[in-house]
RNA sequence: GCCCUCGUAGUUCAAUGGAUAGAACAGUUCCGUCCUAAGGAAUAGAUGUAGGUUCGAUUCCCACCGAGGGCACCA
């Protein structure tokens, strides 16, 4: 319907003799002021010397004279403030809006703009021997949602998880591991992280450990001591395995695991075969001058006085694997933005190697996840990862449906939903940009703009559909009503907003829309008896509410969240 | 010092250069109503400072102030 419009405004200002490349076309904030507006009256009002009403009049009667071909779709339109045009959208418009979303289902709200293509997103990236901290939930909730909008414009979607399997922060682990006086054996990934905590602080305040923790990351890349390479391949083991439990919780599932460990060699190969070329030898240790290219890049290392390579190298590694192996037309990385400039730096680098790469690499960053009382330390002392703040929101959900009249599996099963619902929200409600507070104290909302208000929403439309059901009313046939509501005015947008998240990689329009969404449902719920066998209208309001339980759904479904059944 | 994010109600967040800057939470006050009150209605409250571009600026440009991140062997 946008395009269409757009369309017939440009072809109406070409006829008055304006070439216009682009028409803004917007929904009003007040649905008095129409259901699309135009400020083209405006813009070009200068060009022809006369005031943008008069302007917006010519536009006007030129629409009408001329054909629009879905002129039933308006019903109205006029000129308004300083010289907008305001179009109403007509009765029969919104009543086959409803019939197309109960037609296309699932589908509705997708688009076709990376049909054929393929797009490669890699998130989450959380270490082994480290625990699963916040910052991996973060990545993990926007990277999800990027890939399905990405799925929701038909392009093939290949999931991607980067995992530093070796590296210092290994060998502290493993340090604190063989130096805790504590048999490893049968402990859990909790366990590890706790192992790793200690190394690391006896490698900041020790040098002769901060030596032997050096010893101890060089022999985990060689491989050359059996004692290490044992307890390595066990912590390896344990944590991935624990990380694989908590992909589950949150419903993510990666096609490719990618690796340090292998994209080390790999990179350094690369790096090794550029010297003189892209990278300089400085007295041993293999830089990249990236100020060279670019006044607002830096200097970094990629490969070590002690002949290591760094993780700018492994990156390279990673990059070079990504297009051999999947050739995506586009490849994103998806993390938090302390690694925004680290990772221009290393783009430059491959757009030398590899110029046809630098176009396709898109880096998205996020902001990190903040705490009101500001110390990242939970009540017993221990610091909160991701874990525990998952089980913490399932726990807080668990507490509420408490005497519910459910079974406790269900109840399980809405603690894991609805807990995970709350965090990915509170994650993707806002822009990527900045940080993120998290309200420890209050723990997670549920009332308002929340997760959880969007499931509930949710739940009543699909409770009276199965009431419905019950009592053997039909849906899908339904009279042409007298009036419609502002449901309808808001749920037809739904494919706008879409194609809107993914033009500009930001989740949120999607959150905020489904919110606006549930608040006009709830509207109308409220001052709708929507069940009504004697009420001829009562199929009509049906297909309604179906539409909207099911643009919920397949919006829920962007955001990586699902809807219980019940709750 | 240089570079990158960012600065909007008491708080947490919105607003493709447009109309009266939207929500939510907290505050005050209503609605026990039937299909799930994890709901709805009402009320009060904000663009860091100083310029510029524009018919029009929260949005673009400049300066300052403030927060966070990055700037050679961590990831």
């Amino acid at each position: 319907m946008k395009d269409k419009l757009q369309e017939q405004i440009k072809i109406a200002l070409k006829n008055i003799g304006i070439k216009a490349d682009s028409i803004v076309l917007e929904h009003p904030s007040d649905l008095k002021m129409g259901d699309y507006s135009t400020n083209v009256a405006m813009v070009y009002a200068k060009q022809l010397k006369i005031s943008p009403k008069e302007l917006a009049e010519k536009i006007i009667s030129e629409l009408k004279t001329k054909s629009i071909p879905d002129i039933n779709f308006i019903s109205k339109i006029e000129i308004a403030g300083p010289g907008f045009i305001n179009f109403y959208l007509s009765h029969d418009f919104f009543v086959s809006s409803v019939k197309e979303i109960l037609k296309l289902k699932e589908d509705w709200g997708k688009n076709e703009i990376l049909k054929g293509k393929k797009v490669m997103v890699e998130y989450t990236d959380p270490n082994p021997f480290k625990p699963f901290h916040i910052g991996h939930l973060m990545t993990n909730a926007i990277g999800e949602s990027v890939a399905r909008i990405m799925e929701f414009s038909r392009a093939k979607i290949v999931r991607a998880n980067y995992q530093g399997d070796v590296g210092p922060h290994v060998a502290k682990a493993i340090y604190g591991i063989m130096n805790g006086g504590e048999l490893y054996e049968g402990k859990d990934a909790g366990w590890i992280g706790m192992q790793y905590t200690k190394g690391s602080d006896a490698y900041d305040t020790d040098e002769a450990k901060k030596k032997e923790i050096d010893e101890i990351n060089v022999k985990i890349y060689n491989r050359s001591d059996e004692a290490i390479n044992i307890i390595y391949d066990w912590g390896r083991e344990v944590t991935l395995l624990a990380f694989e439990e908590i992909y589950k919780i949150l419903d993510t599932k990666f096609d490719h695991y990618f690796f340090e460990s292998v994209m080390a060699p790999l990179g350094e190969k690369v790096v090794r075969e550029n010297i003189g070329k892209v990278f300089d030898d400085s007295d041993g240790t293999i830089i990249f001058h990236g100020e060279k290219y670019d006044p607002k890049l830096h200097t970094r290392v990629f490969i070590n006085s002690k002949g290591l390579p760094t993780y700018e190298t492994k990156e390279i590694g990673l990059t070079m694997t990504k297009f051999e192996k999947e050739n995506p037309d586009l490849s994103i990385v998806v993390t938090a933005i302390e690694q925004g400039e680290y990772m221009k730096v290393v783009a430059k680098a491959i757009s030398l190697i590899h110029p046809d790469y630098e176009k396709r690499m898109k880096h998205i960053t996020h902001g990190m996840m903040k705490f009101t009382s500001g110390k990242m330390s939970s009540r017993k002392g221990n610091v909160i990862t991701g874990e525990s703040l998952i089980i913490d929101s399932m726990n807080v959900v668990r507490e509420k449906v408490a005497d519910r009249e459910l079974s406790d599996t269900e109840k399980d099963e809405i603690a894991k939903i609805v807990g995970i619902a709350a965090l990915k929200y509170s994650i993707l409600r806002s822009s990527l940009g900045g940080d993120i507070v998290y309200d420890f104290e209050k723990s997670i909302s549920f009332d308002g703009d929340s997760g959880p208000y969007l499931q509930y929403t949710a739940v009543r439309a699909n409770s009276i559909l199965r009431k419905a059901k019950d009592i053997d009313l039909p849906v899908n046939d339904f009279q042409i009503p007298e009036e419609i509501t502002e449901l309808e005015h808001v749920i037809y947008q739904f494919p706008e907003v879409v194609a809107r998240s993914w033009e500009l990689l930001e989740p949120h329009h999607i959150a905020t829309f489904l919110t606006l969404l549930s608040s006009t449902f709830n509207k109308f719920y409220g001052d709708t008896v929507i069940l009504n066998k004697d009420d001829p209208h009562t199929p009509y309001r049906l297909a309604l509410v179906e539409a909207f339980y099911q643009t919920m759904k397949n919006g829920l479904y962007l955001l990586g969240i699902k809807i219980p059944e019940k709750m």
